[in-house]
DNA sequence: TAGGATGACTACCGGCCAGTATGATCCTAT
DNA sequence: ATAGGATCATACTGGCCGGTAGTCATCCTA
């Protein structure tokens, strides 16, 4: 799409001074760290412009030479720092997983009821999957893998959702959830949360967390009118905090099927 | 994939006789119409081919050399009954959202509360994501597809929605369904049915309408546990029949990110 | 029984794109 | 100051695949 750029607009590569102005301790092999502190900025970027890409393109109609471009590099550059396409998909779909599963661990030391720790994964899991990264997490097919890779994302995928179906089991047992199937339910659950990927574009009139809270308020309360407390309004909210109430009458970009 | 097949074996196309066995009235046109007939039979072959090839290798690994190959013939044979690719998932996409559509459509008849009407529609949705051409209606990226194309499926998806919201509406009002933001309820419920289609595959241990039941269970009662009705048995349902208890402990075969 | 309609095949084209061979340029270390 | 490594560009290959041209066989109709 662009006409390759020439070679000459290399050189103003803004050649910060030497001397060390982020907070690393002096060495010897300052400089050689330097570079490889570069190498791994440059790295993500490149990781993050594939991210846009297939988030916006979709995997297959997204080239490498268009990640290239929006990076202003050519190809060869984008294969010097990760090996194929391919992994380039495993590594998006590593970035966004990260998020929930260091939401999973940090529960685990919380003295809540199972519920309110529940919610509070299934809010990060909403803000994961709102992440430029979403579609990454939520589309990656294990056909466009190797067998490998595809074990890997399998096993990844597997941890959270075990993650999720003991937090329902704790509630269950705990008291503060509904007894339930902990399978079927963590099926409906992250089925609704995964899909918010397929919808929610960044310049939305609602946060992930906005989104997790409404979502988290059908799922608390249940369609069946409560016969205890205030029918009055909807939205009843578990967990404490961002209780600022969200305008319930938004623009409707979209639809539940897709975007 | 397979070796190109000899002419000969064409021949024993099982050539049935030509006296109408089927409820059509006579004509002296009866021949032709008969091989129309047959044209929308093979058609609706091919595209039951795509569908099942699409729903194994996905769309862009899918090349129509394989569909045909499926079929037992060649890709012009392909074009002789659609025009492109493209109208192929576009064939599929209509197959299976036709379902829910009509399912919109009979329950504006039925003079019972919204919320059951409600569950029968979302039981008819979860049929169609678990169907053959799930795939294909969850998966349709408009990035794929013309704009037109686009345009119509966006128009279809958008109708379900409406519909889906409606039926919220209605149920808050009559009664029968707890306060709630209409759109965010549907981005909800349709979000859990349709990532069905990501994880459901056909030998499986529950029928869709059984999925579909345990999804109601969950959307209707909620987490949170309810204070009134006895909190052992967290299977209620709410629509009549199909109440044959279900064994909660089959085989786990997927994971809630895919399968 | 000729002629049109229908159905299907063989053979090909052309574009896209993942991935690579090669080499230029600059940086760092010794 | 120079060898060697790091970084990135130019230019290419090779394969896959959507789509088409042209042909042939079969069947229905007149």
């Amino acid at each position: 799409m662009r006409t390759r750029r020439t070679r000459a607009p290399q050189a103003p590569k803004s050649r910060q001074q030497p001397s060390a102005h982020n907070g690393h301790p002096a060495s010897p092999w300052r400089a050689s760290r330097e570079r490889l502190l570069d190498r791994e900025v440059k790295r993500e970027a490149v990781i993050r412009a594939a991210a846009h890409a297939f988030n916006h393109k979709g995997y297959h109609n997204t080239s490498l030479d268009d990640i290239a471009a929006a990076l202003d590099v050519t190809k060869p550059t984008v294969y010097y720092y990760v090996s194929n396409k391919e992994q380039l998909l495993f590594e998006c779909f590593v970035a966004g997983v990260e998020q929930i599963r260091s939401a999973l661990r940090q529960v685990k030391s919380l003295r809540v009821p199972a519920r309110e720790r529940l919610s509070a994964v299934l809010r990060n899991y909403a803000q994961a999957v709102a992440s430029e990264f979403g579609w990454c997490m939520v589309r990656v097919e294990d056909q466009d893998l190797s067998a490998q890779m595809s074990a890997h994302i399998k096993a990844m995928k597997s941890q959270i959702d075990h993650g999720i179906r003991r937090l329902i089991r704790e509630g269950v047992q705990d008291g503060s959830i509904h007894s339930c199937d902990p399978k079927m339910t963590a099926f409906a659950l992250a089925g609704s949360l995964n899909w918010i990927a397929h919808w929610y574009r960044e310049n939305q009139s609602m946060t992930a967390t906005e989104i997790a809270d409404a979502f988290m308020a059908v799922f608390d309360n249940g369609l069946r009118p409560r016969g205890t407390a205030a029918a009055g309004n909807g939205a009843r909210r578990t967990s404490g905090r961002s209780n600022r109430p969200r305008p319930s009458r938004s623009r409707l970009p979209q639809t539940t099927l897709a975007r």
